[in-house]
RNA sequence: GUGGGCGUAGCUCAGUCGGUUAGAGCGCCGGAUUGUGGUUCCGGAGGUCGCCGGUUCGAAUCCGGUCGCCCACCCCA
């Protein structure tokens, strides 16, 4: 519900109650299990940034899509919008010293000022992966498979989501061979990168719009329409340049292929990406079943470190947001549950037997169980409503024959059954039926999906 | 920033030719059940109808404004 008292949530902001965290939290540990697997270190920077560093790279019309405000000492600074220039300076003032290539991720809380709309927010964590210091395509490979496999790791595949590629040097090399004027390239990449919204018809009155000449705006169209693979090699079959282009795709393509990841791939040459930075190849993850939506972009960044006054380095990253990915997950109904952990659940049928249970639950905690039980004085049938609520494996009940006999019922909620087992083969390890090796089943992610494991 | 749609209970929503104390399902709490849960039955709590103002004897309902959400545009990190 809606409120207009001061203390409400900013627009575009999240609360994390429990059942969302889970979700976020299922996402983190899925990217970093992942990064890991690839040999990437996890780093962080600051969240508020001198507002330069994004104006030196995106030009002062950014700004207007920052947080931004002066400090107390007069600095103006931005919340991050991004993390790769934060990267940028961190390597910017140490590289020199580190061993080559660099693998390093992070998730980043990044911000910016907009109007938000689904999947789109004001605030969003952002997995980035980078690997700086390595020009061959074997870096842009591995960058794209960590993006793939990242989103693998939480239960979707070939048939969830697909990784769009292609190179902005292929692009260029396409728009030389037509003969667009160096000053119009810019506004055709725009035009190029909307075909996939705009449509076929809005995209061919675009490009005439930008008056580069029949011929380019006819093979444009078409490319725009059917960018395949064959299409392209066919239609500049005669051109060097633009096959020479085609190579480190190729490559691209061979490597992920030998991977296992293959399916995931499709070139297309509507894929350019806003950023003024790009050089090389670049990829977009978007949803098969929804409006195709982006779950992740990015690509080659050969120029970036040097622009911000480091040793120029090549460089290859992505960024992969938790807002799309997240409702995917939900939509999917594969997203976590919100309940409590619960393995134990102690009943204690008079008060005379709480400190008995208390002991029990110490005991069991102890040996990484996760122990409830209720904390007034109720009856045994509530409390096992209780007990059952949460979802507990086992119910440890302590009445005043057990007490006597330093026995425990034990009882499985899920298949009813029930015995009695002494106090002491509880605390010492032997379990019953239910639930009697928490740490495996906690180990056991629903909706996981092992590397490989397709 | 522009245009459109929508704001009623914790959730999903009924309810508008303006008319007593604003409803349902689910959820929540209590009871039926003082040593045995899930099902069932009974009961209860919970809403300044997003907010402010206007019209009116009377507004959830009509009008204006405002805030928020959603969609499209813009932009994409």
């Amino acid at each position: 519900m809606s409120s207009d008292k001061s203390f409400a949530k900013l627009p575009g902001f999240r609360d994390f109650v429990p059942a969302d965290l889970a979700l976020r939290t299922r996402i983190f540990d899925a990217w970093r299990r992942v990064c890991g697997r690839y040999g990437f270190m996890e780093y962080d920077g600051p969240p508020l940034e001198p507002l330069g560093l994004y104006v030196e790279k995106s030009g002062p019309e950014i700004v207007k899509q920052l947080y931004t405000f002066a400090d107390k000492g007069g600095r103006e600074v931005a919340l991050r919008p991004e993390m790769t220039p934060t990267l940028a300076r961190i390597l910017a003032e140490r590289s020199r010293g580190m061993a080559k290539p660099i693998r390093w991720f992070s998730i980043p809380q990044l911000f910016r000022y907009e109007r938000s709309q689904r999947g789109r927010l004001r605030e969003h964590f952002q997995l980035n992966a980078d690997i700086v210091g390595e020009a061959g395509i074997g870096a842009d490979a591995e960058v794209a498979a960590v993006a793939i496999d990242g989103v693998r790791a939480l239960g979707l595949g070939e048939e969830d989501f697909v990784a769009r590629v292609n190179d902005r040097r292929l692009v260029n090399a396409v728009l030389d061979e037509l003969g667009v004027a160096e000053g119009r390239r810019a506004a055709c990449l725009a035009v190029i990168d909307k075909a996939g919204r705009a449509g076929p018809a809005k995209t061919r009155a675009g490009l005439e719009a930008l008056r580069i000449g029949d011929a380019a705006t006819g093979a444009l169209s078409d490319l725009v329409a059917d960018g395949s693979w064959e299409r392209l090699r066919d239609r500049f079959r005669s051109s060097h340049a633009v096959l020479a282009a085609m190579q480190p795709l190729a490559e691209h393509r061979e490597i992920l292929e030998a991977m296992g990841l293959g399916g995931y791939l499709r070139f297309d040459f509507t894929v350019v990406r806003g950023l003024a930075y790009y050089t090389g190849i670049v990829f977009e993850l978007f949803d098969r079943a929804g409006e195709m939506r982006a779950i992740c972009g990015g690509g080659r960044y050969d120029r970036l470190l040097e622009l911000v006054g480091g040793e120029p380095l090549p460089a290859v990253g992505f960024g992969m947001g938790d807002v799309v990915l997240g409702e995917l997950l939900r939509d999917r109904g594969i997203a976590p549950g919100a309940g409590a952990q619960c393995d134990d659940y102690v009943i204690w049928v008079e008060p005379e037997q709480r400190s008995l249970g208390m002991h029990l639950a110490r005991g069991l905690r102890r040996e990484g169980r996760a122990v409830l039980y209720g904390l007034k004085t109720l009856g045994v049938g509530k409390q096992l409503r209780g007990a059952n609520r949460l979802g507990a494996a086992r119910v440890l009940i302590i009445g005043p024959d057990e007490a006597a006999s330093g026995t425990v019922t034990v009882r499985c909620l899920a298949s009813g059954r029930q015995e009695t087992t002494t106090l002491k083969a509880l605390l010492g390890g032997r379990g019953s039926e239910a639930g009697a090796n928490p740490a495996e089943r906690r180990s056991t992610v629903p909706g996981s999906t092992e590397v490989g494991g397709r």
